[in-house]
DNA sequence: CCATCATGTCTACGAGTGTAGACTCAAACA
DNA sequence: TGTTTGAGTCTACACTCGTAGACATGATGG
């Protein structure tokens, strides 16, 4: 608490790269998730980090290559699955009808890959991001026949909830409440993590 | 058989007015399906439908009504579910793999969904489509407690499928065969016609 | 045959895009 | 203290976008 600094915007930084850099990919990361790749233009993430959008580039060499690394933010300490063992279908299911809530407004890799996955180079940035993080880590949990397939089934399964109930707002959806959509999941997810 | 998708030269009508609205509609639904809302341009419509891109605003008043009026397009007609009381679960799952697999290359309601969930505008398009066309008659197919929610979630599923599977190709969903993956995906779907 | 009007085209504008190049300025080292 | 280096900014370019308004055209009714 010895900064006594107001941070009118972003907390002014006296000339530290690194910072610098780590204060326009969180911006990139909040921006690409909530409008998408070609929703949202450099200059617009450069002002929500503070600076210039020139140092997108010289940072991170293109657009593109600021959204790889947001990818990679995105995708890789966030939990994808939640619990394990027994557990796993049903918290992955309240988890998610509690992320998913109206009134949650939640960033998260999911928002992101849907609201990117019109422009195709994103689109192939995140099946590389998903096979290197996601897919791998949730295959390891399940365990059986076709454990890759069900991984990614359950991966479809929370985006399409993640589409019409947060992105889309589905009346049924959205007017849900949490517990009686997860009662409603939780066996769906049971039938892939286990196979009986 | 009719001609290609894609007219070489379209057939040079004259001054038809109806044929001309139905010829950009068409190309209209075509071209947001393939690269959503904000990835296509009146201009490239106009031209693949044979005209100017004037004509857009004239017949439809801006870009926004021609892609609600391509959304009324897509999910009409389509048909969103397979089959009917015992056999739709299965009929759904084994429409779903072999209209998402990476040889079909089809288009449809799912794909144009997807890919134009990222602008708030055409979100709101959709969702009203949604409940006007797909959600309903789904809805009114199913029955017992919750059916809404139920129907949504079917329709959660398959479009979480289509967006792994076709839009961004992951590799244990892309490389699945049809038979397998329809194997996996069934009981899901009867866990939610059937919740018992 | 000619006037008419819907049908379709042309030009242009204002705003927004990603990014290249030249610039300024603060900090670290001699 | 003077110099070098890198952090950050400014201006500008070459596009693309949706669409407004003026203009051309061809089929049709008299």
């Amino acid at each position: 608490m010895m900064d006594a600094d107001v941070p009118r915007t972003p907390a002014r930084r006296r000339r530290d790269a690194a910072a610098t850099r780590q204060a326009i990919l969180d911006a990139a990361v909040a921006a690409f998730t909530r409008h998408g790749y070609d929703g949202v233009g450099v200059r617009e993430i450069a002002q929500s980090a503070g600076v210039t959008a020139m140092l997108i580039n010289r940072y991170f060499g293109s657009k593109e290559q600021l959204f790889a690394e947001a990818v990679d933010v995105a995708f890789a300490p966030r939990t994808v699955i939640a619990g394990t063992g027994d557990a796993l279908a049903g918290e992955t299911a309240r988890a998610l009808a509690a992320r998913t809530a109206p009134e949650a407004d939640e960033l998260g890799p999911f928002l992101l890959m849907l609201r990117s996955a019109a422009n195709p180079s994103a689109a192939e940035i995140m099946r590389d991001a998903i096979a290197r993080h996601a897919g791998r880590h949730l295959g390891e949990e399940l365990s059986g026949d076709a454990a890759g397939v069900r991984a990614e089934l359950m991966l479809a399964l929370q985006a399409g909830v993640w589409l019409l109930r947060s992105v889309l707002a589905t009346t049924a959806l959205r007017d849900a409440p949490q517990e009686e959509l997860a009662a409603h999941m939780e066996p769906l997810f049971r039938r892939l993590t286990d196979p009986q």
